[in-house]
RNA sequence: GCCAGCGUAGCUCAGAGGCAGAGCAGUGCUUUCGUAAAGCAAAGGUCGUGGGUUCAAUUCCCACCGCUGGCUCCA
């Protein structure tokens, strides 16, 4: 979602400014950070002597309606390090660019926005010329609009503060951020607000209690989701439908503890990377377990148990099992970021000439499952980042093979695009090729991955006899397809809005006689459905058929059947679809034979 | 973990240093209804938890737990 539009940018950046101006005008002795433009608008980075609240944005906005309403100007210069020194003297954060610019032999520019009416008051950080009344200069490399006039002043708002870490790291103090949204036009910025409205409505942590799918617990603790009887129908069929696709790929299930001696972890590499994250565990005997965090390890350990052949593989294990990661608390959100991760994983051992079938396969895999629900699927590659080396395990050679063959596989799939490598993305142990998708409201959201992995293999001494008996180390190929169920389910809730496909509804359909004179030719009814596996509920008939209806609705149920006195008689039933809010009357051997063929498609 | 905001009934939310409030949901009764909210009644609370200040704390202060938005992190 990056702007391409320069004048935009101009806009958002010109805005920054003002803000910063703002702000110094308001509480003078606030430290200035950085103001960049991001894809919705704006923010700036400001260290404030005591702390603020929200309520001052609006009277900043207010500020900043004015500025842009005194058509001030907006002018640039390039000026020595000495000189920048000087100016921004009393500005740390800017004194520490100011001295690593130079350093790298970057130009220095400063951008002066200014007036001279005596009822405009810019912040005040130097002393600016005398002609002006009020001056607000910034260290900036440019790209700003040449007077506020161009900025529409009813385009932009002032959203919310957070917390950030100056440059972020979080060794280093931390600011408090002001976000702004910026457009070109009010309808614009109106239709960006809806749009973060629609996607408010969408919240996964919302629908999932209003579709009774999952629930928290303090008594469990943050971060452990407990799912339903809805959620669980939900989840399994998720599971099914992925294993139904990995059988036919040859996949096949192992089973493995949730707990495991911390020598896995040594052995692995994961206890040195990843210990902090561990939920560690002491026996009555002093000896050290931890949670399992992921399964590799224990996968290589099955496939560890014998010798095997070259003439076995590629051998390909999954599990549906949960992880457990100790995440901060900051950091957990919903289903999107928990404790406990069920994890679709698979690993398939083999060896580096079988690596491309076998990503094929599971490209292949990826493709159905997220295509089935409209999702539209795009590929990065992540690879090593040279310069932090020790961030990863492994040998130079074994990097460089593990991604020339990631590479080779997309570029045979014409799914290569050099915009889309993620230098740094790469998995400790080896590169990945990462699907994001995108959502029906256009949301990009992190999904599937495929990872190489050319250093368990090695660690955990995995190999196999070959042609000419002798020893050969294999690779291991990482297949998440939902990656985690959590996850995977709040994308899915908030791509859907709650309205799964028919296949996935936890309840298929709702029968509501019109009253309990009808019952027992409705519970005849749903006696059939159920007899074709189809998920039916009968609710009693003590409120009006309007409410019940009402409450479906809202429940998402995606077929309604309403019978009384006509259907009764007819032999028929009337049915009410949930996306097409149309009513239909026909048979029920007809209904049943078409939600079966919807639900064999896995269409709505 | 860090910054900011927040925590009152199952849900959405009002309130205030001195008897705890509403709507919806749930329960009981009445109603038996034709495609998005029938009526009546009773009930529902350690005001997140613990400590402090006060004659009195759900309200003010502190700590912890949890939630939201960010930051950092994300095998």
């Amino acid at each position: 979602m990056k702007t391409e539009d320069k004048k935009l940018d101009e806009i958002r950046h010109s805005l920054a400014h003002l803000l910063a101006a703002a702000v110094l005008d308001e509480f003078p002795d606030t430290l200035l950070g950085i103001g960049p433009t991001i894809d919705n608008g704006f923010y700036y980075d400001l260290k404030f002597k005591k702390p603020i609240s929200p309520e001052i944005l609006k009277s900043l906005e207010e500020k900043i309606r004015r500025y842009i309403k005194a058509s001030l100007p907006f002018s640039g210069e390039k000026i020595t390090s000495t000189k920048a020194k000087k100016l921004f003297k009393d500005q740390p954060f800017k004194l520490e660019l100011i001295n690593e610019f130079s350093k790298e032999g970057k130009d220095l520019t400063i951008y002066h926005t200014w007036s001279k009416e005596k009822n405009i008051h810019l912040g005040k950080h130097v002393t600016c010329n005398m002609s002006h009344s009020a001056c607000f200069i910034d260290l900036c490399r440019g790209g700003h609009v040449k007077n506020t006039s161009e900025i529409n002043p009813d385009g932009f708002k002032l959203s919310h503060l957070a917390g950030a870490y100056w440059r972020g790291d979080e060794k280093n103090p931390q600011l408090t951020r002001i976000y702004g949204l910026a457009f070109k036009t009010k309808k614009e910025l109106d239709e960006y607000i809806e749009m973060f409205e629609e996607a408010k409505r969408r919240d996964h942590k919302k629908l999932g209690y209003e579709l009774d799918l999952f629930t928290f617990s303090n008594l469990v603790g943050a971060g452990f989701p407990l799912f339903t009887p809805r959620g669980t129908i939900v989840r399994d069929l998720l599971d099914s439908f992925v294993w139904e696709l990995r059988r036919e790929a040859g996949y096949e299930r192992v089973d493995i503890p949730h707990i495991t001696k911390k020598e896995l972890y040594e052995t692995s590499g994961h206890w040195e990377k990843f210990q902090d994250e561990l939920f560690k565990i002491k026996t009555r005997e002093g000896h050290f377990f931890a949670m399992k965090p992921m399964n590799c390890p224990h996968h290589a350990q099955i496939y560890a148990r014998k010798q095997q052949s070259y003439r076995d593989l590629p051998q390909r294990y999954a599990s549906t099992t949960k992880v457990y990661r100790d995440e901060q608390t900051g950091e957990l959100s919903g289903l999107a970021r928990v404790r406990s991760i069920t994890q679709d994983d698979a690993h398939v051992f083999c060896r580096l000439n079988q690596v491309e079938e076998e990503i094929g396969k599971i490209w292949h895999i990826i493709d159905t499952f997220y295509g089935s629900f409209g999702f539209e699927l795009n590929v990065r590659l992540s690879l090593r980042d040279e310069k932090q080396k020790e961030k990863y395990l492994g040998s130079d050679e074994s990097w460089k093979k593990a991604e020339k063959a990631l590479k080779k596989i997309m570029e045979d799939k014409k799914a290569f695009d050099k915009d889309r490598v993620d230098i740094g993305g790469a998995a400790f142990y080896g590169p990945k090729i990462d699907f994001t998708a995108k959502d029906s409201i256009g949301r990009e959201w992190q999904i599937a991955t495929i990872q190489l992995d050319v250093n368990q293999p090695e660690r955990f001494d995995l190999s196999c006899i070959n042609e000419k008996g002798g020893k050969e180390r294999i690779v291991m190929i990482h297949a998440a397809i939902m990656g985690s169920i959590e996850r995977f389910m709040a994308t899915l809730i908030e791509h859907t809005a709650g309205l799964f496909p028919l296949w996935l509804a936890p309840t298929q359909i709702r029968i509501l006689p019109i009253s309990d004179k009808f019952t027992k030719y409705a519970e005849s009814i749903k006696e059939e459905l159920q007899s074709h596996n189809l998920r039916v509920d009968l609710p009693s008939a003590d409120e009006t058929l309007g409410k019940r209806i009402r409450q479906s609705e809202i429940e998402k149920i995606p077929y309604i059947i309403v019978v009384g006195e006509k259907e009764q008689k007819e032999k028929n039933i009337s049915i009410r679809s949930l996306v097409s809010k149309e009513q239909n009357t026909e048979t029920l051997k007809d209904f049943i034979e078409k939600t079966e063929k919807l639900i064999k498609e896995k269409k709505s």
